[in-house]
DNA sequence: GTCTTCGATGACCAGGATCCGCATGGCGGT
DNA sequence: ACCGCCATGCGGATCCTGGTCATCGAAGAC
């Protein structure tokens, strides 16, 4: 899951962007308005979360043109207290959650979790790909019930590919969706990432999960 | 189940007042020091949620006079992040429990049901993680029986870790609920506090408690 | 229709670079 | 002296790289 944030404090943007690090999701920090417009319509983000109040050009101007754009993704806005009648704005303008400065950390991530949730599928939370079982909420991941523990970047691309399982994802769309922009396009990372997942999750098992689309990509499915 | 709201920024006071509501109970607001002790005297209430800074009577005196009376009803104190201090001085003149502003107000749903159900199956209001036991209101920490000595952040740290243990903590968690906001996140200052309890809690025993998720954060557990 | 060949693609491995967390010593303020 | 905080170096986990080897599938030979 990739996540853009577009905000001009410096202390505050690095620390939401650890936050949601820390969290496993890929993130591209963006401190400048137009440039994050830019950003958000170049790349196919899960999830944006921007200030209202930014140089050059305004949260809320970006918002209506990404929508313009009819780009359907979930979009959190932060307001200080001060502009609390901006937000009405910015819902209306088609942001699908507010949250006000000075916000708990934890809030935050909450509302993101709820957005990325109701982004996907009305799922009930849990991720369940035969006895394959992954719960964001808490990052645990089960099969069988058998814990089984991954690294960060491990997680990041199983839950990817759990959300949605069953389809054919390409390395363009893979990498597009658990690395951030510095990600280099011409290595195997991807393949070596698989094969992590595969050592812990499919060695050893009669019923493989992940399997080799030759020529496209990856996919995840209980056949 | 009748709770009392005295809490003077009116938007906050009606946002609490409202999710309590919709949680079915019954909800006094006010925005008031000195009405509100005459309301909490007055009424039997079930609960009171009381914020620190308030005008003509501050939370701290409400807490007090309230205990003086020997009313023995469960409070939870709210306190702005700047007064971290403030709720130690709360607790200690009787509050049961508290919460930071800005607070997620699930968190405060979650604490009040604590709350009420403490109050009636009158299970202790200690913390308890394996054979480390946490007071909060004598401050009193022992692991297996043996009494453990805490310096002021230290015991800071232990409390939110034993409150939330079982759960990831990642460090901007942390050092919202245990800092307050003018935190530099680029020191180490969490990963020291972390390894001082470590030497108190862990060191020298088979059961480590504090757990490292390298890349995430800290969790606290008995497995 | 079957077999063979061969280029392309992916699996897997080993090692190196980098980042992260731990421990410790030191500094300033109370 | 104690507490809270900062800075640094070290060791190890994680992430990535570059390579070799296995596998696949298309195309041509028989």
């Amino acid at each position: 899951m990739r996540i853009l944030v577009i905000e001009d404090e410096t202390k505050v943007g690095c620390f939401i962007k650890r936050a949601l690090e820390e969290e496993s999701y890929a993130v591209d920090l963006c401190e400048d308005g137009a440039k994050g417009l830019e950003m958000a319509l170049a790349t196919d983000y899960d999830s944006i979360i921007v200030d209202l109040m930014l140089p050059t050009l305004s949260g809320l101007d970006i918002v209506k043109s990404i929508r313009r754009e009819r780009i359907q993704i979930p979009i959190l806005i932060l307001t200080a207290q001060s502009q609390v009648d901006q937000r009405v704005k910015g819902l209306d303008a088609g942001a699908d959650d507010y949250l006000t400065k000075p916000f708990a950390i934890d809030e935050l991530l909450a509302r993101v979790r709820a957005l990325l949730r109701r982004g996907t599928t009305d799922s009930p939370g849990v991720l369940q790909i035969d006895d394959l079982i992954l719960n964001p909420a808490t990052r645990e991941v089960t099969r069988g019930g058998q814990r089984i523990e991954l690294t960060l970047k491990e997680y990041a691309l199983l839950e990817y590919l759990m959300r949605h399982s069953g389809r054919v994802l390409t390395r363009p769309m893979i990498s597009e969706h658990v690395w951030n922009q510095d990600f280099d396009t011409f290595t195997n990372v991807i393949d070596v990432y698989v094969n992590y997942l595969r050592n812990k999750i499919d060695r050893g098992r009669t019923k493989k999960l992940i399997h080799t689309i030759r020529g496209s990509g990856y996919m995840l499915k209980a056949d």
